[in-house]
DNA sequence: TTATAATATGAATACATATTCATATATTAA
DNA sequence: TTAATATATGAATATGTATTCATATTATAA
């Protein structure tokens, strides 16, 4: 009876070549942890929970975040950079709206998600 | 004419007024940042693809995701802390799956939005 | 042009957390 | 009981990043 180096081994290539099939390629890796990323930050999210209210001005942004100037500033070009916001100019002021629908539609589903199923945390 | 203090001073109760109806409460708010932080990571992103798959014991985890035993550990614990995962026993080993249905379409969102509109990172 | 308003940004600090290493716990077998 | 397997965990280090402060840029008005 040769004894198996671990209990796991016979399920070993099956188990890890299936998962792996699902697996996404590096750079869909690294887009949507960013995208979750950039939305697991409370600054953040209160100001994407704004923009579903439409285009915003970074001055109404702050007041209704309740941020200074700059920490929202840097925010909403962390939010750009990784396409969850695109902005526009409007004379001095710059708009700010939510990305696309698909933005939109995850950022109502965790905020639904946030509000059932009290007790799990 | 006396000068407003700011440009954007008429509109400012309007507009914080309006934006403060979505906004969420802070246990609503901290719950669904902590969602999205915890699947921000690529390595947790990792376990929870593998888990779209199934109930996975840690050793198999660990083989789909190439991660070591410790580290993958450490992470089940992030994601079940933060009701992302669930766990029972079977034997010696412990089986972990996605704690429900909601976290598997945030999660296969995530994963979409992902594979479309390249170019915007 | 100068002044003011609106926004952006570089640098520094402070804080959160992922990983590693060593070890502990728990289950099963001998 | 002892040994082996499977998983969990505490501590330490290293890395990422949010905020603040000061300043820069851009647009409009005087």
């Amino acid at each position: 009876m040769t004894k198996e180096i671990c209990m796991h081994a016979a399920e070993h290539s099956a188990a890890a070549e299936k998962a792996k099939q699902k697996m996404l390629d590096k750079e869909s890796m690294e887009k949507v942890c960013n995208l979750f990323r950039v939305l697991s930050e409370p600054s953040r999210m209160r100001i994407v929970l704004t923009l579903l209210q439409g285009e915003t001005c970074v001055y109404h942004i702050a007041e209704s975040v309740g941020g200074t100037q700059s920490a929202v500033s840097h925010q909403l070009r962390v939010l750009k950079d990784n396409g969850v916001v695109v902005s526009r100019r409007d004379g001095q002021s710059h708009l700010y709206s939510l990305a696309d629908e698909h933005i939109v539609r995850i950022i109502e589903m965790g905020a639904a998600h946030s509000a059932c199923e009290r007790g799990s945390v």
